[in-house]
DNA sequence: TATGAATGAGGGTTCATTCAT
DNA sequence: TATGAATGAACCCTCATTCAT
């Protein structure tokens, strides 16, 4: 396999890539604004201004458009979030970050996560894609990093930490449809929040 | 304002009482088997043995039924759930029994819970209802209750009410989808976790 | 099963039954004039001054209706050609007879015949009905037909029952196209030459 | 009218016209697989290996290319049958040699025959080219070929010699499908057989 | 009270064709 | 000479809804 590019991606001009990421962004606002039932390839294609033949074009049907949402908006998502998150050592320090940086993210690219969610929850998203789905993957990942530190001692030993990755992720991705309701919702504060709720509840007896 | 009669509910024949409660017992199992999108009138109808036109007949139009459907849903999740937070008198018995209620009447009564939270969730149901939504105000009345003991020093005095409610409510929901997908999901076991992290995560410094 | 009602056909109104025969009656007539390719719903509900929407509402879908055409036009052949045939005794006599009325019924019901065999052509058509096809079955009839007559010394002996089968049915066939396109063509005296044609090849020595 | 150009015919560069040919031939093995309607320009240049685009620049429309199809199918046809024929004096001789090469020609060329007729019958097909269409000439000359030998005495004296021609054009059009569909046909038996049922349809009684 | 016939809008997708490069 | 981007019409199908019976 080459550097840099995937084993079976076919190859596509600067025009075309651009275009499909352009669409892909129009579905994600699409989405966030009027839910994956409501993005239909006439809204999409209205809000770039283009003809609604032009995304059958670029994409070899819906499914592919999902893909490449989901694939965009997780992409940054990831490329925000890890670096943060390895940049601790600790146990509890990775999970404040792991906390803070995804709602930082949510703050600042409301539509991407509202995608994301959106499709992983729709029936045709849980179908299609599933493992592929960012949100499935990353209570995985969550949940081993947690049972990681769970052995070094460094978080208490009595708690699951698949239910523990579950109920964290829910409590983040709880923010999404309130950042987009309620405009007296603080995503800031309520981030110091869930940082303090997941610490007490899974400090390690001897922590201070 | 007629006697006897809620603001502005019509009077209803018992038979149209009946069959409203009927299509939208329907209703529920047809969103939690296809999700919001795929509960068309003709496949709940299908269901029920009637015609496609008789839904229409006795609801105004399909928000009225999704409605109706969250109507029947919250109201009998709050009459299994209620007595049961009643009975506790304290401030960590009452969540205890919120938290463990909740899920043992998703337990029992998955079709209701999913059809509930997929109304919510689904773009037409947060714009339509909103208010109404039994989810949003079982974060509201949780929320209450846990300001109350808050108040009463069985809490520790230091968290937000409201964030430690959506917080609850979303380790609660995310139960549901769960339920339906991963046959390995143990509900009683991922619910005395959940306790156990909110119990930790609300516990007045002196609790023993 | 019930005399006179077929294993799995589904209870049909009146009405039902009534509009399903006029669409596929529109639909006979839009495939003669335009090709299986040109039959489209909009072309056909058109033709019958009816909603594209209840085409879809009257057939499962395309395959739907087109079972219906193909099952409308063979009905009426057959009961039209079958009497004719069976009212002779000798082979020559059948022969003459299955020809002569295919063409006449032709002749006659130019429209039927055309969709019929449209459809057996269509690559479509070859795919979905093909065993189902009256074009397929006419074909096995008539061989069958022929070796009887062959083992019984009332045709030559000499002769492949499947092939003569085949140019037999190809000479009728070959007459649809011309009724539409050509105005001087004479079918009936087509139908003469083509039943001197096998009269002569299908002979028996000793035919005076 | 420029000398050494026929009447219309535009002049064409070499690649020009190796580009035209290089994409009938992807046509005529893109219909013969996938019918008429299955030849689109997406599949067609897919086969080549060129854009969608490049096919509208060669060819003013989907007609001038289908048009081009024939004319090239038929030319092939013609100068495999037409010395096999000529090679021969008498009518019967002829018409044996016809019909044989014909079917030969099918035998080795299946996927032309099957372009050819495939357009002829299509509904576009019979609009578009009608007089231009290697089968109508086909039977045009084969009919004036009977003819002739018939005045000569060669062939009994009453039949119609456009009749006949139509048949026999139909017997050996019918092996096309035949050939595509049933593995088990036998194409040279066949051949043997439309010989002889056509040299008994067609001898004059003095014929041994 | 209930049915089934009917509509019209909107869904995704395929197509031949045009045009700037 | 050839490409690939782009269009707009047409395709079948599903939907909520209306209405006469």
């Amino acid at each position: 396999m080459q550097p840099g590019a995937a084993a079976d991606e076919p190859e596509r001009t600067f025009i075309e890539t651009a275009r499909r990421a352009q669409i892909a962004a129009a579905a994600i606002d699409t989405i966030a604004e009027l839910g994956y039932a409501g993005a239909s390839f006439a809204r999409i294609s209205e809000r770039v201004g283009i003809s609604r033949g032009l995304i059958s074009y670029h994409f070899a049907d819906k499914d592919d458009l999902m893909r490449q949402v989901v694939h965009q908006a997780a992409e940054e998502a990831i490329s925000y979030i890890r670096p943060r998150v390895l940049a601790e050592s600790t146990g509890p320090g990775m999970l404040r970050a792991y906390i803070e940086s995804n709602l930082a993210f949510m703050r600042d690219h409301r539509n991407n996560v509202i995608a994301m969610i959106e499709i992983a929850r729709s029936a045709e998203g849980r179908r299609s894609y599933h493992d592929d789905t960012a949100v499935v993957n990353a209570v995985r990942a969550l949940e081993h990093a947690l049972s990681g530190f769970q052995t070094a001692g460094q978080f208490r030993p009595d708690f699951d930490p698949h239910a523990m990755a579950i109920a964290i992720r829910a409590a983040i991705e709880a923010a999404s449809p309130l950042l987009a309701s309620d405009p007296e919702f603080d995503i800031d504060s309520y981030s110091r929040q869930i940082v303090a709720i997941f610490d007490l509840a899974t400090r390690a007896d001897d922590t201070p």
